[in-house]
DNA sequence: ACCTGAACACCGTTCAAGT
DNA sequence: ACCTGAACACCGTTCAAGT
């Protein structure tokens, strides 16, 4: 029954990549099966196995792809100069993704390895990508820190962003409830860190 | 084969709420399957859905207990009067119980209902209460400002917190980056929010 | 070499049948 | 009334067998 090989290996973990996303994006991590994959793009279970060890290998590299979308989304908030402003946009920016990519974003944390089992240094990186980001425009608008300090406090910011997407994400999102979430993120990103 | 009824049914829901815990505390919520617990409370499958709805609802209730843990351990760091390093340490032993409770705390996160499903109101109540709980400090410190701003302050402290929690247990957890969210956190918990 | 699909072990959930 | 445990539908993963 094999067919005959009309894609390459390559175009199908594309593929494959692709067609678990759209799951996500539809139906939330818990929707995703390598049945419903197979299904999705023509091919059956074993295929998928060709292209990815296993589904923990497929779902990091579909966290590793949201971190990169979400850090070419951010970049797009980003001025020359840096002004308070800019860095209000990329703070809000983020909330809108987690907001527009729910599932994808929730997966970030509902996907995790088992206790214990070292997180792969490849995926690590493009997490950090976007905890970094706000290192530049703060460097640029606080010439009084040392590099360390600042870097401290791009981190405490992101992070404290983030913190405030989740605690929405993982509750209702009324309009009422992102408008809060948008006030609080306000807030951190007015906030004198150092 | 059907055995006496040797424990009441809020006894059998209590063995196996502490038995799952017990399960997600030393192997991760990934661990946690009926099987499982009918095994350790010596009682088969079929008696679980008589105290719990399903796996979904038991979950639910070890989240909402391990919301209410992370709040009892919360308070004991309350002092009368409140001090600057009160805020300190309420923030400092949020980081302290997601390390020491792992397989718990990220399983709030870790588990989660479908897309679009909504969180019971008596679940999200637990936790709430956790990111009220630095209110009455801030309130004390700080004469200058409206109950609404206090309040939206001690909302972005409670949240950055988790923030940096969460990145860090989502990672790699030796004592550099230990210590490096320790200091995130005081530069969280010093920052001029309003 | 590529791909299939049956087989396996395991999962959550149900419910007729026992005591 | 309480509890069992077999049965069901579904899951991730493997691999001998096809082309």
């Amino acid at each position: 029954m094999a067919r005959r090989s009309e894609h390459s290996q390559a175009e199908i973990k594309q593929m494959v990549l692709e067609a678990a996303e759209d799951i996500v994006r539809e139906n939330g991590y818990s929707a995703l099966k390598v049945r419903k994959i197979a299904a999705d793009i023509g091919y059956t279970v074993g295929s998928i196995y060709m292209v990815f060890a296993n589904m923990n290998d497929l779902n990091m590299h579909i966290k590793a792809r949201t971190w990169q979308k979400l850090y070419q989304y951010l970049q797009t908030q980003l001025t020359q100069p840096a002004t308070p402003a800019t860095m209000k946009n990329i703070a809000l920016a983020y909330l809108d993704f987690s907001v527009d990519n729910e599932g994808l974003w929730r997966m970030l944390f509902e996907h995790q390895l088992a206790l214990g089992e070292p997180v792969p240094d490849w995926y690590l990186q493009e997490s950090q990508r976007v905890f970094g980001l706000m290192h530049a425009p703060i460097r640029q608008l606080d010439h009084t820190h040392s590099d360390n300090e600042i870097q401290l406090a791009a981190q405490v910011l992101m992070k404290s962003v983030q913190g405030i997407a989740m605690q929405l994400l993982m509750q209702k999102q009324s309009l009422e409830y992102i408008k809060m979430a948008k006030s609080e993120i306000v807030v951190s990103t007015h906030a004198k860190l150092i």
